[in-house]
DNA sequence: AACAGGCGCAACCGCCTGCTG
DNA sequence: CCAGCAGGCGGTTGCGCCTGT
């Protein structure tokens, strides 16, 4: 298949956005929203590709971007998730509310790589296999409460609507035994319940059920890396 | 004060997947 | 079913800043 030429055209400018740019793209789609991030740059009167403007505006210019360093709480929650669903590094950012994929990733591989590579060269001699179990079994019974899914929705009735994370998860399902078809992927599981955050019995219940998806999306070919 | 090396982060690149005609 | 397009994603790069010498 021949892929499309992004950015090749003569003109389109690259490097570091510019308060000016900055703001043109922020009132363009605030005014007509970003349905078509192809044309957005043009109908702007930006000198951009659309995948530039995209990530401009996902990484740094969405008004719900949560800005500056990563808290203890939200360090752990990156390094079980990343136990877990391994590089998918926007599966993990859309559990951490306010964080991009790209910040994670890059918060990743500058901090939480390195000391967790330090840490592993510590453990490497006393960790056993059935230690080593024991780890990746805790990981998926006890991820952190906090984690917020942003695919639960609270409609006016109280329900909570799920959609299935491996919506997003595409690679994992060639030979699963689960035909994640476009339907089953609109598919829409409603508890009818009374989830309320402080209900963390509901919520283990919940990860427990994520947990599931995951392994079960893939065939078992689903990797804890 | 000047320089070198390391670090952090924004941005780019190229591939993959889904959608549509 | 196929081809082309658009969006999304993860890997990588480049550059500015910081720190040590």
């Amino acid at each position: 298949m021949v892929r499309a030429p992004c950015c090749e055209k003569m003109g389109l400018k690259k490097g570091p956005w510019t308060l000016e740019e900055d703001q043109i793209l922020i009132s363009f789609i605030q005014k007509y929203g970003h349905e078509n991030w192809r044309a957005l740059p043009k109908q702007a009167g930006l000198l951009r590709c659309g995948k530039s403007c995209r990530l401009r505006w996902i990484n740094y210019l969405r008004p719900d971007i949560k800005r500056g360093n990563f808290s203890e709480e939200e360090e752990q929650i990156i390094i079980k998730l990343h136990q877990l669903l391994g590089n998918r590094w926007s599966a993990i950012a859309s559990r951490l509310p306010g964080r991009t994929d790209n910040e994670i990733k890059n918060f990743w591989h500058t901090h939480l790589k390195k000391r967790l590579e330090q840490h592993n060269i510590d453990l490497a001699s006393a960790t056993t296999t059935k230690q080593s179990h024991e780890m990746t079994t805790n990981v998926t019974q006890n991820i952190d409460h906090h984690i917020i899914s942003p695919n639960y929705y609270q409609d006016s009735q109280n329900m909570v609507t799920y959609h299935p994370t491996y919506c997003h998860d595409h690679q994992e399902n060639n030979s699963s035994s689960h035909d994640h078809t476009q339907s089953n992927k609109e598919e829409i599981i409603q508890y009818s319940t009374n989830y309320g955050h402080e209900d963390m019995t509901s919520f283990n219940n919940d990860m427990v059920f994520w947990y599931n998806v995951f392994m079960s999306s893939g065939n078992n070919t689903f990797e804890i890396s």
